[in-house]
DNA sequence: AGGAAAAGTTGACGCGCGTCAACCAGCGCG
DNA sequence: CGCGCTGGTTGACGCGCGTCAACTTTTCCT
């Protein structure tokens, strides 16, 4: 399904398609030191396996796990993707992640024991489920786990600090050009096309990610595709000129349209 | 200071006057069950003292600690108040937090050794300085530092996560309203009055925090008070009706405006 | 295959809130 | 005691973006 997509962009964007994420080997996953530590002991592969539960398939739309949800499992994805999202009491949705491969989920519900938001596959999603029981027990004698768990904890909360700034501070075109470079640094560590690849959001999660609407999405992206800064046809984007676009993601005071010719400051 | 806004406010608003927040106990701080966890050895004080540096005091305005800096310590605060924020290279700024007596502040810097974010007093403020690296080697030996630390993180990590929500999905009124509700809330739980209190930030600041225009906090507050909802009298805060302020943070779409007198939903 | 539902796009319109500006009120300082 | 400064308040104005709506394209289901 992907892949069709992928031949669909193809024909349109004569550029080399490229595959969409596949599954992350264990020496690139994020949580790698994670497994790593627990295979530091003597009986490596019967502690792996007490904690490392399974390899699960969730389909697109599929929820890992639920809010509020006793918080028995975390979750590693090792090929597709999945975003997170809390909910008010008024049933309003906000987005507050999108995972790719080799990241961790539902480590926040380590404390109260239960998720602290909710989880859903945003396609085809292979994970490794983690007993958080188990992984208890075993970083009882190994407090490298522990402190790999902190390590992770402390990403999350740089990546909501970041997404705070956006959500606060800046306009509709700041807030897609951030999140598109955001994701194109996050593919170039994982090894793929910083430059051509698929959203797995739709308009609409992109929009409710980054506070603006869906229709906004859509006209952010027909404005930079009008200025040649990209292209996109459904889910499948490619940027064409980084640097421009990293100048609308940061630059506070700058207009886009007046740049192109007229104010030569560049 | 924080004596003369009270005496200052009373005059206006003849309601008994209550006190600042005072220093925290230890048994009510949240490290609490941190400190008492290093307790729990034999050798408790010596454990105790190499770990919890010492006790500092910051006056209104000056750092903590500064994004990027070597993350050396860990912050308790005693008494008094702290923001935390962080910034684009365009330098603008997002508060990130609000930090009251029994809170910690600087371990989400843990794995990168480097603070994430700034931190500085809102008032004069005293803080327990705990110093990360003895507070790593007596880890080692006592797992349920590890645990509570994680505890901790996500506590951090879901008052995110609502921060989120706010900025995303709600207009200035609901944010206001969830601002101050939240504020009351955290008062009760430390046994200050969650009726009346003392903001200890500017407008400005608020307005930051909830990513609206310090002119739009003015507004809201005036219209609040117009309602009869609260009063105040620059950072001090008497909450009259919070009921009304809980349906005004939560409901989607209730009108505030007309639900006065003419629609009897109540 | 075929029809319905979902996703995406575009236009029109108006309101919420940001911005600019003037002004006021405490508070610290000399 | 008065002066200046910082923080707070209020008004006017306009633009960015949310909302509603019509329409197209793609995907999903039977």
């Amino acid at each position: 399904m992907t892949e069709a997509t992928l031949k669909r962009a193809s024909v349109v964007v004569p550029l080399a398609p490229v595959r969409a994420c596949g599954a992350v080997a264990c020496r690139d996953c994020g949580v790698y030191r994670l497994c790593a530590a627990l295979g530091l002991e003597g009986d490596e592969l019967s502690l792996l396996e007490r904690v490392v539960k399974r390899k699960l398939i969730f389909k697109r739309g599929e929820l890992l796990f639920r809010a509020r949800e006793p918080a028995d499992y975390v979750y590693a994805i090792r090929s597709g993707s999945a975003k997170t999202c809390v909910r008010t009491e008024g049933g309003r949705v906000q987005i507050t992640g999108l995972h790719l491969p080799g990241e961790l989920l539902g480590l926040a519900g380590f404390d109260s024991r239960e998720y602290t938001c909710e989880a859903r596959a945003l396609e085809t999603t292979s994970v490794c489920q983690v007993s958080m029981h188990q992984l208890e027990e075993v970083a009882e004698r190994l407090p490298s786990i522990h402190r790999e768990m902190l390590r992770i904890m402390s990403g999350q909360i740089r990546h909501y600090e970041q997404l705070l700034l956006l959500l606060g501070k800046h306009n509709a075109e700041r807030r897609l050009a951030a999140f598109l470079l955001g994701l194109s640094q996050r593919f170039a560590l994982h090894h793929y096309s910083p430059t051509q690849f698929n959203l797995s959001m739709s308009r609409g999660d992109i929009g409710n990610y980054l506070g603006i609407a869906e229709e906004t999405v859509c006209r952010v992206f027909t404005r930079f595709q009008e200025e040649g800064w990209l292209t996109t046809r459904r889910r499948y984007v490619e940027l064409h000129d980084l640097e421009r676009l990293t100048a609308i993601a940061h630059d506070p005071g700058r207009r886009a349209a007046a740049a192109t010719a007229l104010t030569s400051v560049a």
